[in-house]
DNA sequence: AACTTCCGCAACCGCAATGCC
DNA sequence: AGGCATTGCGGTTGCGGAAGT
């Protein structure tokens, strides 16, 4: 297979192009069409190597090319696609109007890149990354600044922060793996998808968390000070299942956090707990950390109750399906899916 | 004000795929 | 079928302006 001429080769000209020699490419293009790139620059009378030509003109001089800042929506669709066909820079153009592949490319390198990883995201799979606590030293290099120069105010709204990211990193691992929500294209959440999260405000314990999209994570990316994960018990354990009768799903671990006194949340074990009966309607919070240890054995009939009573395998499969089932079978989540 | 560092983006490089003879 | 030319694509570089010191 043959390889372009370097243009370094004929003297051409590199680097920037400039004003005349863009007007000379759109006058020439607009009377004749590009043609051959090769001879192009001949004819133009440019002093350019073909490939530098195709380049200029796809990538900045093209009449439908859309140029300036990418709209959320566009955006989202980056993310969607990218979590689909990974880099794929001109797959991904096709499905954005006037947009290049080179221009999405630096965006995908420049902003999106350095947004999932900010969120705790791997930005090549797409997948929340599982060694959050790995930074643990930045975490506590920021909770050292934040001892002495944060307001109690500021603490409690980083709290906030930590239980939002521990309840977007449950509901990955929870969408990860239930079977209902996968497909044959794309069977794992993705930020992409993290407008679908916003249907989550209806949960009544989520319901103070205000609508969540990338945006929020713009200016200030979560931060969770060791402070306050010591202070919300945000922990990191080895499985050991509070819930008789219910296998450990295959995570390799999960979170413990405390909304506040009165509430609980396990991640990915996330408990929805029943405060006297095991009803699609009860409440999701626990009433106390040290209960979660006393909960009510859920047994197939209290299952049956709930959902499909054929999830109730023992294997780690059947668990992870038996509590995503209990979970989308609750009416406040039917909207997810 | 001067210098340094950081960041975004246009352009380049080089390999792969495709087309043509 | 094989070889060369051309085009497409993704990774990388380096310039210029902005921000920080």
């Amino acid at each position: 297979m043959g390889r372009s001429p370097c243009c370094d080769e004929n003297g051409l000209k590199k680097g920037p192009w400039t004003p005349e020699e863009d007007e000379k490419l759109i006058d020439y293009i607009q009377k004749h069409g590009h043609g051959s790139w090769r001879a192009l620059p001949k004819l133009a009378g440019l002093n350019r190597c073909g490939k530098s030509c195709r380049l200029r003109w796809t990538n900045y001089l093209r009449p439908d090319i859309k140029r300036g800042k990418f709209s959320q929506e566009e955006e989202q669709t980056i993310l969607h696609l990218h979590s689909i066909l990974g880099n794929k820079w001109s797959a991904i153009a096709t499905h954005l109007a006037g947009r290049t592949d080179n221009e999405i490319k630096n965006f995908w390198n420049t902003h999106l890149k350095k947004k999932l990883i900010q969120m705790g995201y791997d930005p090549m799979t797409h997948q929340p990354r599982t060694d959050l606590f790995s930074s643990l030293p930045n975490l506590i290099a920021l909770a050292n600044i934040l001892e002495h120069h944060q307001l109690e105010e500021h603490a409690a709204r980083l709290q906030a922060e930590a239980v939002q990211l521990a309840k977007i990193q449950y509901l990955q691992c929870l969408l990860q793996t239930s079977p209902s929500m996968t497909t044959s294209s794309n069977s794992h959440f993705n930020p992409g998808d993290l407008g679908t999260v916003n249907s989550i405000s209806s949960i009544p314990q989520i319901r103070e968390i205000p609508s969540l999209n990338l945006s929020d994570f713009e200016n200030q990316p979560p931060s969770v000070s060791i402070e306050n994960i010591a202070n919300s018990q945000l922990l990191h354990q080895p499985i050991t299942s509070n819930a008789p009768n219910i296998p450990d799903p295959q995570v390799p671990f999960h979170f413990q956090t405390h909304l506040n006194n009165d509430e609980v949340v396990r991640i990915p074990n996330f408990t929805r707990v029943s405060q006297g009966d095991n009803t699609p309607n009860s409440s999701w919070i626990l009433p106390s950390p040290d209960s979660s240890s006393t909960l009510p054995p859920l047994t197939e009939t209290s299952i049956s109750n709930i959902g499909d009573a054929s999830s109730t395998s023992s294997n780690v499969e059947g668990s992870s399906s038996y509590w995503s089932e209990l979970l989308f079978d609750d009416p406040f989540l039917h909207d997810i899916s």
